[in-house]
DNA sequence: CGTAAATGATTCAAGGTGTGAATTACTTGG
DNA sequence: CCAAGTAATTCACACCTTGAATCATTTACG
């Protein structure tokens, strides 16, 4: 028997997990605002340091996007010096985009922002229970379509 | 030494938790549109029934959103015939919400759509990890300021 | 070959969501 | 009884994101 009659859709997993992303993807835009960046350039720096130069389209793609989204998130940080745009000589419809020096540096600072809000977040957990989350949001996290957005 | 040289933010849990929470939360939204609610109206039916009548100042507190966002919400609910606006006759500035019948179905739609999302959430995932993971969401939730918000 | 379909990037207009300021109604404290 | 504070409401505005249209380039194929 797993009917709860009542279960009141805040004991929900997804509830709970929705209520406390957006908690905390908004901790973390505030933070990361002196930057100059919201959290989908955060993502797309990410994205590029995991996984390379990449096509606009396939970083849409991942990042589960509008194309002409990532036209802009791209122009930004373009303007602010932390990745570049080349035409790829293979196929010139396609924009590789790479990380700085800038870049990365940018990427670090957001590094650090959220592993201060890990902190905070975990702080009444203990090694174990902690350890434990982190084992099932790694599950849960390739689930679904392919998805890996910006936040 | 808890520094990790390029720890490549996706592997923090406040990038994660963001992350699967935004995708989760669209899920949500996509199933019960046909229900003519989006997930903050879920949000404030949660929180009606689990704590009864409350002005819309203490909801939209509660919820950490603006109360003229709340008198929108408030209003589609009312067109529904999810829940009653009334006068509170000891200080009539206040409106009380409470929930409907209808109410009370539409809050329950909403949670079986919610756990039929936990189940293919959970479904790589041992009955031991989904309790781990219940019990550090639960602790983490209570975090920060005092927030419910509606998704 | 060389033309048609497909793919990538880009721009633009439009929709939806949320906030803050201004307004009105009501309550409360001096 | 008046002033300040609180609740609800309306409204205009800003922001994010998307889909459609456009242009450039590549690829498939007749």
């Amino acid at each position: 028997m797993t009917e709860h009659p009542s279960a009141a859709l805040t004991s929900a997993l997804s509830f709970q997990i929705g209520v406390l992303g957006a908690t905390v993807t908004d901790l973390f835009a505030t933070r990361i605002a002196p930057l100059g960046l919201k959290p989908k350039h955060a993502g797309l720096l990410a994205l590029l340091a995991r996984e390379g130069a990449r096509s606009q389209a396939e970083a849409a793609e991942t990042m589960g996007v509008a194309p002409s989204l990532l036209v802009r998130l791209a122009d930004q940080l373009q303007d602010l010096g932390a990745i570049t745009r080349e035409r790829d000589p293979g196929d010139r419809r396609r924009q590789e985009l790479a990380l700085t020096a800038e870049g990365t540096a940018l990427l670090e600072s957001c590094d650090q922002v959220a592993e201060r809000i890990d902190a905070t977040l975990t702080s009444d957990l203990g090694p174990a229970e902690v350890a434990a989350l982190r084992h099932a949001l790694s599950v849960m996290t390739g689930f679904g379509p392919s998805s890996q957005r910006g936040e």
